[in-house]
DNA sequence: CTAAATGAAACACTTTTTGTTACAATATTG
DNA sequence: CAATATTGTAACAAAAAGTGTTTCATTTAG
C-alpha cells in the first residue's frame, strides 16, 4: 500500500473536474478539446488522465470524427476516495530517506514509517470515499 | 486552510527522524552532524529542519562548542498531526488548475475543491494527531 | 586564540510535473 | 473514397519543486 499526503500534483484536480464535465453532460460525447478549455489546460494533458479514467472504468471514449467519451458508470459508485487511490497508485507511499542501517534508530525507521503512512492513507481513503462524484457534481449550481 | 494529500518530499520523515533521535537521547545535545549521519544527509539539510522544529518551539539549540540540540517540550506533547502540518505549511492545499472563468462549471471548481480538501485535511490531520512522538518513538525497540 | 558547533544565504543539481509537438489510427460525413 | 475531426500515444521541452553542497559569519567552550 502506498500513502500520498502531499497533492504535489494537479491529477487529482483534473481527474475530478473531468468528470463532473462529464456528468453534466450526460448523454453526450465531449471532447478532449471542449474540456481542455475548460480546465485551461493542453488536450493532451486531458488525454493524459482520460486514459487512466477509461482503464479504471470510469469512463469510455470513441475514437474518430463526432468522437469524444463519456461517462460510463452511474456518477454514485465513482467514490472520490477511490478516485484520490487511481491518481496517486505509483507513489503513495509518503517519501522516506534511505537512513543509516548502522544506525539502531535508523535502521528501524522506514517500517515504522510505512505502519504510520499505512494507516493514515487507509484513513484518508475512508474519509474522501464518503462523498461520490454524484455528491460532489450535485454541489455545483 | 490548507491540505496535502500527497507526501511528495522527505520533510515529515525527516522531521520525525530528528525528533525520534533526540527523544531516545534525551538529556544530551545532539549535533546536526550526528542526525545527519543517521538519516544519511547533508547536515545542512538537517539544519533547515531544526531551524523549522526551532521556531515552532519543538527543539531548541545551542551554538558553539559543545553545542546540538534538544528537545525543548514533552514528546507526548508533541501530536503527529501538528508536525504533519508543520512541515507543509506552506503548500497544504491539494493543487488546483486554474479553470476557465467563462466555463460555468470551471467557474465553481476550485472553491468545491477547497471545501473537500479542508475537510480531508482536518480529517487527516485529526488521525496522525492520535499519535504523540512518545508513542511513535516508543515503538522503537 | 583555537576548535567545534550553529545559522543562514546562495547556488547547483536532480527529480517531478506539466506543456507541447508530431503523427498514426479511427470513424463520420458527404 | 476523400476530407475532416477526433482519439491515442510517444517523444521531447520547459517549468517547478525538492535536495545537495559550498561558503562563511557567528557563537561558545576550553
Amino acid at each position: 500500500m502506498y500513502l500520498c499526503l502531499i497533492m504535489s500534483n494537479l491529477r487529482f484536480a483534473t481527474a475530478i473536474h473531468i468528470l463532473v464535465l462529464l456528468d453534466k453532460n450526460r448523454n453526450e460525447l465531449i471532447t478532449s478539446d471542449f474540456i481542455a478549455g475548460s480546465l485551461n489546460v493542453h488536450p493532451v494533458v486531458v488525454r493524459r488522465e482520460i486514459k487512466v479514467l477509461r482503464e479504471a472504468g470510469y469512463i469510455e471514449s470513441k475514437k474518430g470524427k463526432e468522437g469524444g467519451c463519456a461517462l460510463a458508470m452511474e456518477a454514485n459508485k465513482i467514490l472520490l476516495g477511490d478516485l484520490y487511490k487511481l491518481v496517486n497508485k505509483e507513489n503513495m507511499l509518503g517519501r522516506k530517506n534511505r537512513p543509516n542501517p548502522d544506525c539502531a534508530i535508523g535502521r528501524q525507521m522506514n517500517n515504522k514509517l510505512d505502519v504510520l503512512f499505512n494507516k493514515a492513507e487507509e484513513g484518508l481513503v475512508a474519509l474522501l470515499n464518503k462523498q461520490s462524484l454524484k455528491d460532489f457534481s450535485d454541489s455545483f449550481e
